[in-house]
DNA sequence: GAGTTTGAAACT
DNA sequence: CAGTTTCAAACTC
């Protein structure tokens, strides 16, 4: 049985599609929490092992079984509980849930253990808390879906909606659309059992304190995402139980660091992407819950070994977009798409991760880096962010896109759209891949939800290093930025130059900065208004030419009235490149022949090689200096207060002399006058002379101590 | 660092 | 669309 498509493998997280993790594995059954692994009677259409879990906790144990030949391996799973297990097919007291031979398949070819029908479990509602609330899977025709375990441990259960996929088969109407709930038991050690101790009266359900929302985001319903790609994802979010909202009992370990994914399952025997498939889509169930810890169960994301970065490729968009999640007291919402639902993304691997106050994705690079940048920032980041207190949220909710963002793609990087009406604090972020960069540098990141993800007041983030935007193309999407210093403007208008490019203030001098992720709704508000007046605010300025950048021109042109386009004023001498016919400037000394352009240009080319020069002078200099003093420092004579005068050697003296010849060339070059020149020189030299001394007084003092 | 100049953005 | 105002960066002293 192909349960999974190879779309949805492309969704999966690395630890689910590791096959060989499954079959080096260990059995994951904790080893606090022993369970018994007993034959038992099933509806099976293969041999199989059964798990049992120890009632009341469950436990769940995985025999590897051979998975790499393309047969359905045999394996038993049992999973019981005394108390919430005992379905028909299990002995009363027996603690053993059966499932029945036929009731799961492996299927190698997505490492997957498909185990079905287990909705006898549901028939043991009635037998205590436990069993009626999440200790069993209890929706008929739910499939369950245990997939490898992951090297990294972290368990990750996917729910698939079945009814897309398989529900055709049971078009019948009279038996409910199958769901596939894909669980990657890979607890290991780790493993525990998911309902309470035995004592414990009631089960800990994890529906109560999570929640699945499955988002659709979907193109060619008029979402803003690529018509071509749609991409369910689901958040899981914090909640109070609510009576729509189905429970599940998982039998296996969801503590610590379970990943919970769901996956729109498109028709998985279609070999067709981007097949509209709305019925499927109407079809998810909106709720799919899991039961674990606690009403106030946390997951703690172990990010080092995980995938956090999700990213959404946008076919027709420049941008990279991320998904921002946090965990949400919104009730249960399915949002979906009106569009078709296939998802054929190949670049995201939306995974959600849960926590009971924060969730959270990153900001994404390009994705050809990625996977580069993913891991040990990511770690800080959601350390810091599992102990917030708020919550952020997914990406954008499919119902309010259109409404926000008429054109996703002119949406500027660093778009974070609001929370659509009615599903709680479940939003989107769109981030630029420029930001990514910022995160990957700072050590917090803080991506503050309107309710109180804490940025330090007053400092932006900004972890790129102010370099002269002069030095790189301002359209290029990894320009260096200067931070800004806006004051009126909130930073959410164009003046402010970190808005105007999409991103986020960072390290900026701002005050009362919007720019940023506390501020989504303003920020949200204010792009909108932007898009409203110039649809194309956030488009480059600077447009590449059709053969590279000597083709390089600002779009609308500059309107210089008195700088002559020769000054940094001219939004074109500032992109280092000419004037165009569509510039309406006045007196404009910006074009090829210009001599004054060819002059400033010297200058500038002369002042730029200066600095090289002086740059590469003092650290000769320095080298040489550090060089000597290790190797002819005459510590003997050095006592007293007296610096050695062995370190001015012939090489230090050279030195010395590049650097006061370079600051006279450079005077030169500027046309200085003499006296200045001289002033210049003099000084340099007397820079020189604290170096060496410097230098000297430090070489005599290590000495000392050695 | 304060003040001025400049031109894009925003506004009317 | 044009004129004016606002704004922040560039520039000067």
């Amino acid at each position: 049985m192909d349960v999974v498509s190879p779309e949805l493998i492309n969704l999966l997280p690395d630890e689910i599609m590791d096959t060989e993790a499954i079959i080096a594995e260990e059995v994951p059954v904790s080893a606090a929490q022993p369970c018994d692994v007993a034959p038992v009677p099933m509806e099976t259409d293969a041999p199989v092992t059964t798990v049992t879990a120890q009632n009341p906790q469950l436990c769940a144990t995985l025999t590897p079984a051979p998975l790499r030949s393309g047969l359905p391996s045999q394996l038993t799973l049992v999973v019981s509980s005394a108390s919430s297990l005992a379905g028909a097919s299990v002995p009363a007291g027996s603690g053993l849930q059966k499932l029945s031979p036929g009731s799961f398949a492996i299927s190698a070819a997505n490492h997957q253990i498909i185990l079905n029908k287990v909705a006898e479990a549901t028939k043991t509602s009635g037998m205590g808390v436990s069993a009626s609330t999440a200790q069993v899977i209890k929706q008929d025709g739910q499939k369950l879906l245990v997939t490898t375990i992951g090297k990294s441990g972290q368990p990750i259960m996917l729910q698939l909606p079945q009814k897309s996929v398989l529900g055709q088969a049971s078009g019948d109407g009279k038996s409910p659309a199958p769901q596939y709930k894909v669980v990657t038991i890979g607890g290991r050690t780790e493993l525990k059992p998911v309902m309470g101790s035995p004592g414990s009266p009631l089960p800990v359900s994890a529906l109560q304190a999570q929640q699945l929302k499955t988002l659709q985001v979907g193109g060619g319903g008029g979402l803003p995402f690529s018509p071509a790609r749609d991409l369910t994802v689901v958040s899981v979010a914090s909640q109070t139980p609510n009576a729509t909202q189905k429970s599940m009992g998982v039998p296996v370990n969801m503590a610590l660091g379970q990943q919970i994914l769901t996956v729109h399952q498109p028709a998985a025997v279609s070999p067709s992407k981007g097949v509209s498939n709305q019925s499927a889509a109407q079809s998810l169930k909106p709720v799919q819950t899991v039961t674990m810890g606690g009403s106030h169960f946390k997951t703690i994301i172990p990010l080092a070994t995980q995938p956090n970065v999700q990213q959404i490729q946008v076919p027709g968009s420049r941008f990279t977009y991320v998904r921002l999640v946090t965990s949400t007291t919104a009730n249960p919402t399915t949002l979906q798409a009106g569009g078709p639902t296939t998802s054929t993304m190949q670049t995201a691997k939306p995974m959600v991760v849960n926590t009971g106050t924060v969730r959270m994705s990153v900001p994404i690079a390009p994705a050809q880096t990625m996977k580069q940048m993913v891991p040990k920032s990511i770690t800080t980041t959601t350390q810091v962010m599992t102990n917030a207190q708020t919550q952020q949220r997914l990406i954008m909710p499919a119902t309010s896109l259109p409404q926000i963002q008429p054109n996703f793609t002119n949406l500027p990087p660093g778009t974070v759209l609001a929370p659509a009406p009615g599903t709680g604090n479940v939003g989107y972020a769109v981030v630029p891949a420029q930001y990514v960069a910022q995160l990957q540098q700072s050590s917090l990141v803080t991506m503050a939800s309107s309710s109180g993800f804490h940025t330090p007041t007053g400092v932006q983030t900004q972890a790129r290093l102010p370099v002269n935007g002069l030095s790189t193309a301002p359209d290029s999407s990894t320009r260096p930025r200067k931070p800004c210093n806006c004051t009126k403007s909130q930073c959410l208008k164009l003046y402010c130059d970190c808005f105007a490019n999409g991103e986020f203030c960072n390290n900026c001098n701002c005050n009362n900065c919007f720019n940023n992720l506390e501020h989504e709704t303003e920020r949200l508000k204010a792009i909108k208004t932007c898009l409203d007046r110039n649809p194309g605010a956030f488009k480059p300025k600077i447009g590449k030419g059709k053969q590279g950048e000597s083709d390089r021109r600002h779009s609308k042109g500059c309107n210089c009235k008195r700088s002559g386009c020769l000054k940094n004023y001219c939004e074109c001498y500032e992109a280092k490149i000419m004037c165009s016919s569509i510039c309406k400037c006045v007196g404009c000394k910006n074009f090829e022949e210009s001599p004054e352009r060819k002059t400033l240009m010297h200058l500038a080319d002369a002042a730029e090689v200066r600095v090289q020069q002086q740059t590469a002078a003092k650290t000769k200099l320095s080298s040489q200096i550090s060089d000597l003093l290790t190797r002819t420092t005459p510590i003997s004579t050095s006592g007293g207060g007296r610096l050695p005068y062995t370190f001015v050697t012939k090489e230090v003296v050279e030195a010395t002399c590049e650097c006061l010849l370079d600051q006279a060339r450079q005077t030169e070059l500027s046309g200085q006058p003499q006296a200045l020149a001289e002033r210049l020189i003099l000084e340099e030299f007397g820079h020189c002379l604290m170096r060496i001394i410097s230098s000297a007084g430090k070489a005599k003092s290590d000495c000392i101590n050695c």
